[in-house]
DNA sequence: GTCTATAGCCGGATAGAC
DNA sequence: GTCTATCCGGCTATAGAC
């Protein structure tokens, strides 16, 4: 029986906060170890290198999330003709929601690495997301297609890039812009409240007709 | 007559383009002054320090492109009533493309600076760009707030910085999408097609009726 | 204004005792 | 598995000659 936690485990919560809130490359692993109170050579130990604890930060969000987004896409999809894009986005409201029951502050802590990811590691990302879960993806994209038939193919993937973009971004700024709202507008928004707010958004964009001119 | 270009402006051209690239903190005083091909040393004497640099590097675009995009917009304000969202945005292509005449890629280096300066200065470029371009910004989104007078000022804050996170993410992952969709649909898109391709995307998003459950 | 040389620090990674 | 001690490379910044 231990009375604290695993050392892996103490790493991984520790490295996967900072990583979100400061970046990859702004996060030494003397914080992380510092932080997580382990000592400084056991990151090396248990996962080889800094890359590599990066990486199995991001599969332990991912290995979660993908395949609930999945089933709850493919729920939807036994009526697909009524599945307009806003509920496909929505669908992966309670994916993303049910992180926050594995880790305080999940949610958020993993859209904002993934927009960390995308920026900073020169399309690595890209390509250990679709290597691995590229099937769960797939089945995204069928569902997204199917409910906005007017837009071609390689119009489809520039806007859902565009979508990933805007709610990456919106959430590695969460807490500023959520500062400023409380400031201006005093609104106190979590993330659900932000999530909900860029659904719409999104939507709008992705299904918006393309300019024939 | 000088055979060569300024130093100053030299680590100015060099820095930016890595910067754009690589982001700040992945990017070397010693990589700039070698691409530079001037001496290490010379970026303390002319910047006094690498975050001064990185000031500097923003505030070139930033003089070009504000009090341009200012001009055009209240060229548009002169008969408010016929602005759509669309026409707003598109406004600012021309100011965005002029950057280009200034330097090779002036454009895409512009946005991609834009991008990484959000997300890695935890808050800094916000507060730079506010208080030295304030009064472009108001005049910008004034005359979005006229054209969608159906949306909320608070709903509205938010869904610029949504439309901020669409062009920035896009611009930081454009050469890795601009690859993938020649590979995937032969498509062969500049800066330009692109920006033209999310400004209908961007002003679907932030015009969509604000859901009343 | 430009150079060389170097100070001083912090980073990832590892050797080897326990 | 965990620790201390250390290597070694890269970084920003500066001193001081020219």
């Amino acid at each position: 029986m231990a009375s604290r936690t695993d050392t892996k485990t103490r790493i991984l919560d520790a490295a996967e906060k900072l990583f979100a809130e400061r970046g990859f490359s702004e996060t030494s692993l003397r914080l992380i170890t510092s932080k997580a109170e382990v000592n400084l050579a056991s990151v090396n130990y248990h996962f080889g290198s800094k890359k590599e604890l990066i990486r199995a930060v991001l599969a332990r969000y991912l290995d979660v999330f993908m395949p609930s987004a999945s089933i709850e896409i493919n729920r939807l999809h036994l009526a697909p003709e009524h599945a307009s894009l806003n509920e496909i986005f929505s669908a992966l409201i309670k994916p993303l929601l049910e992180l926050n029951k594995v880790r305080n502050g999940g949610t958020i802590i993993f859209l904002q690495l993934l927009g960390r990811g995308y920026i900073e590691s020169q399309g690595h990302l890209r390509w250990f997301i679709t290597t691995h879960y590229g099937e769960h993806l797939a089945t995204f994209v069928k569902a997204v297609a199917a409910s906005a038939p007017h837009i071609p193919q390689a119009e489809m993937f520039w806007r859902l890039h565009f979508t990933l973009g805007t709610i990456v971004f919106t959430m590695a700024s969460a807490d500023a812009l959520n500062e400023i709202a409380a400031a201006d507008y005093g609104e106190h928004n979590n993330t659900e409240a932000i999530i909900r707010k860029v659904i719409p958004y999104m939507a709008a964009g992705v299904a918006v007709p393309v300019l024939t001119n």
